[in-house]
DNA sequence: GCTTAATCGAGACGGTACGTCGTGTCTTTTC
DNA sequence: GAAAAGACACGACGTACCGTCTCGATTAAGC
């Protein structure tokens, strides 16, 4: 996303500010945890971060990517592989991680700054894009790696729809946060096992 | 020096104007079909509709509420009662619906104003409270009654969790949508089957 | 002072009000007095009358107009015959009336309202007729006419230019109001003085 | 009026737009001579001058302070000092010299400018006091330099009040010019004579 | 060490849109 | 019919940001 540095033939001249760019991450999560996105602006964020606008303009292309930048740094640990703990009891092990995401979802500090991400990218698909690719990509495969263990374990049918298994575990999730509706350990938990007692019914089907 | 006005009601004075009311609603569902919610502004939607700009701020308090409102008015078929299909067969009539619901996001028509709904009630609660409220509640009862339906007649046990099951078979569908995923009817189907199972193999919860 | 409606040949329907023209008109001269003549608005003087706003804008042209009319309503006295003081001593009734005029000017109370009325004549020539038609001209006369009456007791050569003595005797005290130069009774002192002086010794001419 | 751009401890950044301050000016100047003070917007000066509304609100108060720097940069040599013709005959000189301001005040082309200036001190006393600093000091200074050299030749009595001779000079030019009366050649050398007679008989004063 | 050039803070610029206020007209209702 | 009330199309207000564009000052390579 951001343009690499690397040692080409650079005649001479300053390298990229290290202490701007994380002012300009840090300013922009902040303000808009304080003001939404509809009213975080650029300006506004250089104010905070003490730097030229230019600096922005140079670096990021839209307010979205700078914002998912920050989102991104602000999270670094996602970015990295995270697999999904296995302790050989699927089901113990997603009620876990469901009810993790329960958390996060509720933590006010994260809620306006996902919130503005998301709002970002339905109307910006290069930045949705981009958000599948360094985001949701990573982590998808490591929850369809979770599910492909139990699989491989016999603990879910040979034909199972691991993909759409993956959907129906944390799409419910999502929409019940974006629709502001309530969102529990207990609903976590249903949702598991609703969704791993269909899988187990499922017919063999190909994909 | 003047009386009063007694009684009830409105003293006198001009009342609404249908016509710009129509005209505002109209061209903003236009507009945001054609550049997007971030780049809709009230100055557009005023000069399309040959409206002077206090007149949408005279009625509406933001941007959002207009959009949401013009979306109303483009479907008014769907805040009356929308019964789901009842033909005795539940899984042929979730797919029937659910493949629906696939083609209605896929018409282009749709994709961009809905988005733009969406980010909207991304930023302001109150807006999704309204949309909770006006469509997505009445349009939820449906379904569900359709679900009970489905229940009382021994197609589901006693015990399934029908507000789990609504969110089940809906969720993934607009996270699909939201995520610039593939739509398809196959999908819908794998989708329905599916949480079916889950639901028929569910254990008795209380909720 | 408001008539009942009398026996004069009106079909039907409503007479002006009195009511609402005096409230008007105070409105106007206490809200140019506030806030000078830019900021003074129609929908002011309206809403601070009680008066719905066709009902300036059926009886007057312009806000100048109004303001006045205003001006005329709170100084009645002006509007009919006034004359000046005739001690037989010209220089004594000439500063006795300047130096009143000065104290006029030093008004607090009258000096937005006039600046604002100068400034209404100084862009709308009809206005500047108007006020020269009902205010200057008549007040013109008088000081005239106790030139004249000077000029034939001979306390005045018969050649001297009325007119210019006028002109003389009044302009340099509107200027330095204007300017918002100090205005004082001696300036008006020597004002008289000097130019009674200088039509005593004016020569004959033709005018 | 406008601040200095000298080297003084600037910090960086661009410095202002001489372009856009003589785009501005002009303008103004010519806007305000086809539709007058009260119709003079500062959106029509931007949108004729090619500039963005900030650049103005940036640099002026108000639209009557652009309107007199606009004056100025129209009439530059004015703010220079300007000496009245001396050729040893005052009265010749000052008939000279009012007959020239009377042409200048016909003049159409600084007709609709000059009302608006006008107008606009009178409702902005901040403004009066600046024109006085910046124009009417100085030329009023160089008036009152001409009669202290009659004084010295004797063409004027030592005790004569030049102060009040300026005004009784030129105030009457300007009055006629703001009320839309006449004013001829003929009016401005019945002036000069009659107010130099009058300072000519005019008793010692103190002031 | 000197040159050289990209980057930085700063901020002016031409613009678009904001949300508010006032204009002058029109409509509705009451007297 | 006139009046109070107030909605309407319109235009301007003064402000906030947009994204671009200079300005010096700073900074680190390559000579």
């Amino acid at each position: 996303m951001t343009r690499s540095a690397s040692g080409s033939g650079r005649a001479g001249g300053a390298r990229r500010s290290e202490a701007s760019r994380r002012a300009i991450l840090t300013a922009a999560f902040e303000l808009v945890g304080e003001v939404g996105y509809e009213r975080l602006s650029i300006e506004g964020i250089a104010a905070r971060a003490g730097v030229g606008k230019q600096t922005i303009y140079r670096w990021w292309p839209s307010k979205g990517v700078v914002l998912f930048d920050a989102f991104l740094a602000m999270s670094e640990n996602q970015e990295g592989e995270v697999a999904l703990p296995d302790s050989g009891d699927l089901e113990a092990d997603l009620k876990l991680v469901l009810r993790a995401t329960v958390a996060e979802l509720a933590d006010p500090r994260y809620d306006l700054p996902m919130r503005a991400l998301a709002a970002a990218m339905l109307h910006d698909p290069a930045l949705a894009a981009e958000y599948e690719r360094r985001l949701e990509r990573p982590l998808r495969a490591s929850k369809r790696a979770r599910l492909e263990q139990a699989q491989a374990a016999g603990q879910l049918p040979p034909g199972a729809d691991l993909e759409l298994a993956v959907d129906l575990l944390w799409a419910p999730l999502w929409r019940r946060w974006q629709d502001g509706g309530e969102l529990t350990g207990a609903f976590a938990d249903a949702l598991v096992e609703t969704v791993l007692a269909g899988l187990r019914a499922s017919r063999r089907r190909s994909r």
